[in-house]
DNA sequence: AGCACGCCGACT
DNA sequence: GTCGGCGTGCTC
């Protein structure tokens, strides 16, 4: 009997195609050339079979198989198949999220290699014109060596300069070698771990071999990483891989920089902003065995290991491990089956775990360790409220919080201040008839930037010049209202004049670098004041802040959002952890209209574990999850009544399927923002208490869905595990 | 997803 | 009379 193979294309396709092996020998998991209507297409074989419902003569044959081996081993198809059932989602689309572009275009994959950079000039050799490699000259010298990936994060476009200096002989290329260190020496090195560290690090370690989830929960400063590299030494050592994953790879220099100093350049990086070149060995780094860490952003999940031994999710409560466009997976939760199927322990590390997690922890589903002691800080930050009721105010800053600033800048110190606003004012206002200036495209306000001298809408890429008037009665007092990080910084330069201040946010990142430059002005010492958004709050310990402001902290407590108080105890605990320095205790001042609220309270009094035992509570009596599982149907259409009523049928068909109570239907709902980039939004919510129902429900719903006639005239999505509901 | 096929409006 | 608009349907 002929062996018919299923190949997935690694597209939004969203059926595999059938084919003839001919005489090849073809394994699951390998890359094929196959002839689709009139040409040639890279494809992987998803699996085997004798039978197929495409008939004989219809069937063509593969072309060639592109690689002397499989690119995905047979654990690692098991998890993408188990992607695609569980987030309902092609497996051609799960390939096209977890292969690097350069694989699934059948680019042949190169040798394994870790280049490594050494300087052996003088730098007086180079030319005074050539700053670029001047600089990166001095950074070798200093750095002794450094890899690709090390150089790629402080120098964009670092090949071409090094290229340049290779020619003159300034700079030479090696390989990096596997050095597995003998436990004598690391002994003789002196990593000691405290009593803590040593019991996660024992406890985890004693199952080296088969699945385990410990969620690893301590402060920053509480030697977090000295877990995970003990942890990854030992795994190293049985000649096996290790990836970490960070939330965003320029937030998490320091923890790069610690595995390297560790491991040396056999630690790798991973990321979507990495030249396709670059990204493909790195892949194949992984595939051969050739690195020993991998730390990466999400997609990282899916790398061919070798032969991988362990899994680090580092600020597990972090939502940027969810991707929030086509396949809407969660990285942390992928690895956890991850591990589960390839055996293998992963470890989750926060300060401020998910409730998710907290839950699994408490149930005993997870080990859990906690690590409370701050290393080198005597004291915990003190946290202090300011009641912003009836206070004048400077640029949203109250004057107790600018006499903080001052008292701290003038003995030197940094203080961080955040907003959760971009931009100069979130809100442009005619003063003379109330009318704002909105966005044409979505049901939002246009935002003022500074940086740009333009109105922003932040949901689309719309920007347009200031208006002199207002569009709805044409006076000319349009002004702007509340306040964004631009204002703030704005305010700080008058209020200070003398002092350095630096504003980190989104913004910034627009030009290349940027982001690495501040992060170094902070780092420093150089920058004083810092103002900058959520983001700031995934950095790392900068040991010279001591004072931290939160400008307004009342969206999230009053907000629609089920997470968002979770949300904003996170972020509180998080910018905590920003300040102190030595024995010098952190200030952290929160400003507020509710002091008075009772979750404020719980947290300032009784620190994130009991809030986050109440929020669970919360949700376990309002149906919320961790409790109760959701899925939610998105859709998109350019009048409001087709997205509701495509939405109203899919709830008809999910009504029919349902049996029992098992699964509760929720009716369609317009978007918050109805209107986003032209695009009228609605959504569906269905929850079950178990998993297990919503899952069976939705094996033919969605099939269903796809079967009705107006999903070619508009756009849906299914998002499992929903971040927000909205 | 692409890409061809197919049937109706404004142009050299 | 054509060129081309994107609606529909197929790819093993």
């Amino acid at each position: 009997m002929k062996t018919i193979l299923q190949i997935a294309f690694p597209s939004a396709l969203p059926q595999c195609f059938d084919y003839l092996s001919s005489s090849h020998i073809v394994a699951e998991g390998s890359r094929v050339q196959v002839p689709f209507k009139q040409s040639t297409r890279t494809g992987i074989v998803i699996s085997k079979t004798q039978t197929s419902k495409v008939p004989p003569e219809r069937l063509k044959s593969i072309e060639r198989v592109t690689d002397t081996e499989p690119i995905l081993q047979p654990d690692l198809l098991s998890l993408l198949k188990w992607v695609s059932a569980y987030y309902h989602y092609p497996i051609g689309g799960v390939l096209k999220a977890a292969l690097p572009r350069l694989v699934r275009r059948g680019h042949p994959l190169p040798a394994p290699l870790i280049d490594v950079w050494q300087a052996c000039g003088r730098e007086e050799q180079i030319s005074l014109r050539a700053k670029k490699q001047y600089a990166l000259f001095k950074r070798l010298k200093k750095l002794g060596s450094a890899s690709a990936s090390l150089l790629d994060i402080e120098f964009p476009n670092w090949r071409q300069a090094m290229k340049s200096l290779e020619h003159k002989g300034l700079v030479r290329c090696q390989v990096a070698i596997h050095a597995p260190q003998s436990t004598a020496t690391v002994a003789a090195r002196g990593h000691r771990l405290n009593a803590d560290q040593q019991r996660a690090d024992a406890a985890i370690a004693s199952t080296i071999h088969q699945f385990s989830c410990s969620l690893l929960e301590g402060v920053t400063g509480s030697g977090k990483t000295e877990v995970y590299l003990s942890l990854c030494e030992k795994i190293i050592a049985t000649h096996a891989q290790a990836l970490v994953l960070v939330p965003e790879i320029a937030l998490a220099l320091q923890t790069v920089e610690c595995f390297k100093e560790r491991f040396g350049h056999r630690v790798q990086i991973f990321h979507s902003e990495q030249k396709d070149t670059d990204r493909l060995q790195t892949w194949v780094n992984a595939l051969s065995g050739e690195s020993d860490v991998i730390i990466g952003t999400r997609s990282a999940v899916f790398l061919p290991f070798r032969k991988l031994g362990i899994i680090v999710v580092d600020e597990e409560h972090d939502s940027s491990y969810k991707q929030e466009d086509y396949l809407r997976y969660h990285a942390r939760d992928v690895s956890i089956m991850r591990a589960k199927i390839e055996n293998l322990p992963v470890v989750l590390g926060s300060a401020t775990p998910s409730l998710e997690t907290l839950r699994n922890a408490a149930s005993g589903r997870y080990a859990h360790f906690r690590l409370p002691l701050r290393i080198a800080q005597a004291e915990p930050a003190r946290m202090q409220i300011v009641d912003l009721r009836a206070k004048p105010l400077q640029a949203g800053l109250s004057q107790l919080l600018i006499d903080k600033i001052d008292e701290h800048i003038g003995r030197g110190e940094q203080v961080l201040l955040f907003i959760n606003r971009r931009g100069y004012a979130p809100v442009t206002i005619c003063h003379h008839c109330g009318a704002t200036v909105n966005c044409p495209r979505c049901d939002a306000n246009m935002v003022y930037h500074q940086s740009n001298a333009k109105l922003n809408c932040h949901h689309c890429a719309k920007t347009m010049p200031l208006p002199k008037n207002c569009a709805s009665c044409g006076a000319d007092s349009l002004s702007p209202l509340g306040i964004g990080t631009e204002q703030i910084e704005e305010k700080l330069r008058t209020l200070f004049p003398d002092a350095h201040v630096l504003r980190i946010d989104r913004d910034i990142m627009k030009h290349r670098g940027m982001l690495e430059k501040r992060l170094a002005l902070v780092r420093s010492g150089e920058a004083d004041i810092i103002v900058g958004t959520q983001m700031l709050a995934k950095g790392h310990h900068v040991p010279s802040i001591t004072l931290v402001g939160i400008v307004n902290i009342d969206q999230g407590l009053y907000s629609a959002d089920f997470r968002s108080v979770e949300r904003l105890a996170q972020l509180v605990v998080q910018v905590s952890g920003r300040a102190g320095r030595g024995e010098v205790a952190g200030h952290i001042i929160l400003q507020t209209h509710h002091p008075q609220h009772p979750y404020l309270h719980t947290l300032l009094r009784h620190g994130y574990p009991v809030l986050a035992k109440e929020l669970l509570q919360q949700r376990k009596t309002t149906g919320l999850p961790p409790y109760t599982h959701f899925a939610l149907i998105r859709a998109q259409a350019r009048e409001l009544g087709v997205a509701m009523n495509f939405l109203s049928q899919v709830e008809k068909k999910a009504r029919q399927l349902v049996q029992h109570h098992s699964v509760q239907v929720h009716a369609p709902m317009p978007a918050a923002m109805e209107k986003k980039a032209d695009y009228y939004r609605a959504s569906l919510l269905l929850d079950a208490h178990e998993a297990a129902p919503l899952h069976h429900c939705l094996n033919q719903l969605v099939p269903t869905i796809q079967a009705l006639p107006q999903t070619r005239s508009l756009r849906w999505q299914l998002d499992i595990d929903p971040l927000e509901i909205d």
